[in-house]
DNA sequence: GTACAATAATTGTATCTGCAACTATATTAT
DNA sequence: ATAATATAGTTGCAGATACAATTATTGTAC
């Protein structure tokens, strides 16, 4: 009845999502580490792929995530050539793509992705994954209209 | 049927993960920011609270996070009096504690937590912080077991 | 057409995160 | 007793995260 207004570290919702962010995360660096990849690369190279040539700002609105975090993430990407950064129609704004050398990365890390998101089905359940994705999308959506 | 093995990141649990963590993560910010404080250091003040004096290396292990990782974010609070590193009973291990000061501040950020957190509860729905959690926690220990 | 406001991206600063390597101490094997 | 091993914690390095302030450009008001 009171279970969702206890206090303590254990009724933290935000303390449960980091924590369980920080092992799923590493559940899914020891795939994509074999291509010298940690996941948030993984997760920035496919939304690229996706939604390039796309302006920065942009990007980050689609990944939920700080303008300037995202130019801080895309550094290492471009340093290792697998991203560039285009002039956009302003000549404030940029383009992100990727490029050769990027996407054919991406084609490879697709395979490492799948293998840890089906290792993580089998040892979750696949019906708690399911389960799991579509919490967090629709707690996503709800927190999405404010700001 | 075949919707655990869709491909892309809008199947990557990881990523969903991170993308909702954000944003929590800011919703609570809003809330004990007014104390000067994050809401990653409000966990850690509330389970020293509860677990300590402890050694830093159980105090990772209970928060499921690297011990380098927790050394590190040990120093803020200990720079601004709310923590003491005391000696442990080996000469190389060491007791992690809540000051008077981190007491008082903790009494204090816990309404604020409590603040956030229905705040929290409202705007998704108590059932279904309720279900992400009971999620969450069933994730966790599915990850646990391995390492 | 100049001043002011809005937009796009980056940089300064600070914290969070973890792997690998390191220092220091303790335990165990021989 | 000394050498090898195990344990506890920290540091070097690299990246993830975001707020505030900054730079550069565009748009608008007058």
């Amino acid at each position: 009845m009171s279970s969702s207004t206890a206090s303590g570290p254990q009724g933290c919702t935000n303390f449960k999502l980091r924590q369980l962010t920080r092992r799923v995360s590493h559940h899914y660096d020891v795939e994509l580490g074999k291509l010298g990849l940690k996941t948030t690369q993984f997760s920035l190279i496919s939304h690229i792929a996706k939604l390039g040539p796309i302006a920065p700002g942009k990007l980050a609105q689609a990944m939920t995530m700080d303008a300037s975090t995202l130019t801080r993430n895309l550094k290492p990407l471009i340093d290792a050539g697998w991203v560039v950064l285009e002039p956009g129609n302003d000549a404030r704004s940029r383009l992100v793509t990727l490029t050769q050398s990027g996407l054919a990365l991406r084609t490879q890390a697709r395979r490492h992705w799948k293998t840890a998101q089906e290792k993580l089905n089998r040892q979750l359940g696949v019906e708690r994954v399911a389960a799991l994705h579509l919490l967090l999308d629709q707690s996503l959506a709800c927190l999405a209209q404010d700001q």
